[in-house]
DNA sequence: ATTAGTTTGCAACTCAGTTGCATAAACTTT
DNA sequence: AAAGTTTATGCAACTGAGTTGCAAACTAAT
């Protein structure tokens, strides 16, 4: 099971969720998959991202990533076609926190309409 | 209720959820907070916060705003008291997208420990 | 008082995420 | 190869947030 999700991972454009990559399979167990999802991204292999739609998304990692907060990248959510792309060269920008906040991890999700669903 | 709901809203420092809310009351029904939530949220008296702990925070808009996405500020969520602030000075910073994509709104939420939870 | 519109309460449902437990499969040791 | 051990999978069942339909309670207007 896992050598086929990581395929199926690898082949996508974009993040997928877990009721997604269950459609791709004709039988297969809804806790198989989400436990798998759950092991690669321990071993950080791959990523989830909230892009409040109420289903988290994975996509994977780049081969260096170590998912440390300097290292993370904006999510951009198409309205229309509700396809969530991974803007791998686009940082995340610095912020200035007020006095003895301190920061762990960020996340910036970026909602509008993609260039394929643009007109 | 929604007067009572008001009251509470306003005299929190921090955002926070229905369920939050529900237990500010001895008595209560989860749909009517529910609703007035909403209302307020059209209205555009509060705005809702996801910050990926898997319920949707509130708090009160500032009087002037309309909710637009240039006037959207960062949200803090502090890991160990799980507070979610509105860091109302700190405006989202722009983001360059890529060619032809358009943005509608951004969620931007810093995680990390607050002042009080420092030490 | 009658009517119409609005707010509230209850029951019930959806859907994502999660856990326990038993079985199946894979891997180790003898 | 057989026995023992660990790991992965499948099924059932549950949680918690969010949501909807419907009827009763309340409010305001005629
Ligand atoms: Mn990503
Ligand atoms: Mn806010
Ligand atoms: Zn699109
Ligand atoms: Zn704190």
């Amino acid at each position: 099971m896992r050598e086929l999700v990581l395929d199926i991972l690898t082949e996508q454009k974009m993040a997928i969720s877990l009721s997604d990559l269950e459609q791709k399979f004709h039988k297969s167990d809804r806790v198989t998959l989400y436990r798998t999802l759950k092991t690669f991204e321990e071993k950080k292999l791959i990523h989830s991202i909230d892009d409040g739609t109420g289903a988290v998304k994975y996509a994977l990692c780049k081969e260096s990533c170590q998912c440390h907060p300097e290292e993370l990248h904006v999510h951009f959510l198409c309205l229309k076609c509700q396809h969530t792309f991974c803007l791998n060269d686009i940082p995340i920008p610095f912020i200035k926190l007020p006095v003895n906040f301190s920061i762990e991890n960020i996340n910036m999700v970026v909602k509008g309409v993609c260039s394929n669903c643009k007109d």
